[in-house]
DNA sequence: CTTGATTACGCAATCGTTTGACTGAATTTA
DNA sequence: TAAATTCAGTCAAACGATTGCGTAATCAAG
């Protein structure tokens, strides 16, 4: 096992007896070095197997051609997806990407935010936590230049860069879907309420509603703090109703399926006493025999492209910018039963 | 939107009238300065909002504090659980992990590689993708001093360090598990041949037939592409046998997936027509109503992390290793159905 | 023969931090 | 009192690549 270190442009300078800056400047094909020198100074480095010492350009540059993403989780299946959509658009520019899982935690955001902010990312993507309502932290890293773009889970706030699924396209398509085959009382099952998630959902359910021409009855929505027993607890509530709802939008498939589970206990049967569409589209539904009638997909791989696309565009015009960019992406409904 | 530009230390130097090496020494709290020198250093360093420019560390030191992390696919729920474990235990030894996905595509992989290579990472994680069976640009990096750890999917060779999971433990419960349920007809659905993660399976359930007393009967032996018509064509080869399997042993959940698509489409009962045993222990299946008996756990955080960690000794170390670490993790049978 | 352009390259500074060697002063020891 | 030790800090080099500026050498034109 040899040893070898890597070779310098200080090697190469000594044993072709130039300086230093000659060697830099025939690798870069400098015009005012001359042909015989640049090919030589080319020929000893492919001998030599020469590379640019990457950290000493970063530091010279003060760049790290890297960018920072924190989100919630990594294994969860629309933050991979979204990973795929960063690391690709990245790789592609010559920039490579590390990353945190903020795992809902705040102080974990926090801390993995200074921890991106003292290795000098050149530019960061986030997706907060459900905790996440002091901005404070991010404000901070806009002052040291560094751009940030949200993306899916954004703050609640303007002055942002920000990508984000407008989820009302897919809401509107579930209550077509669900009126066309003559469903009129239809349910929410909805996350907390201090989510923005949950606020938007609901507003997009009322509009939704209306547009459609059906009566907004506050019975038939329910919420669930997301846990097993609150989003069993929720479809209990909507089922213990005098005018029980027979289609039901939820707040993800997480829930959904904690409900489906219950609807099976019930000895109800699934799209026939009761109708489910819900949010998130998990690839796990290909596989399931029991299904929805729908979910919403948002499409995280293009959400995660587009962010870092808007980020590059930041990184590029380090111009403080005044506008801020904030792109909506269509949601779409995809349907499982017909 | 201000752009403050970070603090060094020829800046509190400056300030506090005193030289670089005083400053830098006294935040290092060197015994060689004085108290009140090193705490007006402090202090002004704390107001400055100081922090060591990383950058320029990574050069002097030439290390990155950067570990490189190449897998066929981040949205796999296994390799998203090892990055997990790999995160953490980076993070907890203030290490940074920039990763790459494959995408089983062997010229991918050396793409990423060389491109991990010139960004100089410390030390690398590698789980090799299906097609990969030359080596040589692994070796390479040992010239370079740097360390790698095989995970999970490794070269089938002595020298190198590695982190796997022996699935004869597991395997061994699925056939205990079979045969005390009173099968005796035991069938594989197995890989192609050239993966090592095949013929490994083939040997073990040789093995495990062998210590149950049960001959090996090379008819109940089928393989699949790892395609859907793959999986279901190695299925209905078992299911077409004068001697019927009345339990299949599967290379892994996907492929048991398919299997159970086609049970269905046959008007089979699963676990009672045929059972099921496979690999991965895929998270969907705690969602799903039709399960297999068991699936094999084969611990991808644990490994993940124990592979981390055997990187973190050897970047430590850097003593060319005779010795090589290889570590294996029994994989465990997880019940579905009693 | 002198000026001016052109070619081909070298010098030295720069980025921020660390560190071995060194210095001047005060204090202690023999 | 001279020599040795400690204290508190400074100097300068080093890491590798880049780049503005400088400068010899050559050649052509005036």
């Amino acid at each position: 096992m040899i040893n070898k270190t890597p070779s310098t442009l200080k090697e190469i300078a000594k044993i072709l007896k130039v300086s230093v800056s000659t060697v830099s400047r025939a690798l870069h094909n400098h015009p005012s070095i001359g042909l015989t020198t640049t090919t030589r100074v080319h020929e000893l480095a492919k001998e030599l197997s020469y590379e640019r010492n990457q950290s000493a350009i970063f530091f010279k540059e003060r760049k790290t051609y890297t960018i920072g993403v924190i989100l919630p989780s990594l294994s969860e299946p629309f933050f991979s997806a979204a990973i795929s959509g960063i690391e690709d658009f990245a790789a592609a520019n010559d920039y490579n990407v590390i990353m945190g899982q903020s795992l809902d935690d705040f102080e974990r955001e926090k801390r993995i935010l200074e921890n991106m902010k003292t290795h000098r990312v050149d530019g960061m993507l986030v997706s907060i936590t459900k905790e996440t309502s002091n901005y404070d932290h991010f404000n901070q890293l806009s002052k040291y230049n560094i751009p940030i773009v949200f993306f899916d889970r954004v703050p609640d706030k303007k002055e942002i860069h920000c990508v984000a699924c407008n989820l009302e396209s897919g809401m509107f398509q579930a209550i077509q879907k669900l009126t066309e085959s003559g469903h009129s009382l239809i349910g929410l099952i909805n996350g907390p309420h201090k989510l923005f998630a949950s606020r938007q959902r609901l507003e997009i359910y009322a509009k939704g509603l209306r547009a459609a021409g059906i009566s907004f009855e506050s019975d038939l929505i329910v919420s669930t703090d997301l846990t097993r027993d609150g989003n069993t607890n929720a479809l209990h509530q909507l089922l213990s109703l005098k005018q029980q709802p027979t289609a039901i939008i939820v707040f993800n498939d997480y829930v959904l399926l904690d409900c489906m589970s219950m609807v099976k206990r019930a000895g109800l049967i699934m799209n026939k006493d009761v109708s489910f569409i819900s949010f998130a589209n998990l690839p796990l539904w290909q596989y399931m025999d029991t299904l929805p009638l729908a979910s919403i997909e948002q499409f995280p791989y293009k959400q995660g492209e587009k962010a870092t696309e808007i980020l590059f565009q930041l990184m590029r015009s380090n111009e403080p910018e005044t506008l801020y960019n904030q792109v909506i992406i269509d949601s779409q409904m995809i349907t499982y039963c017909p």
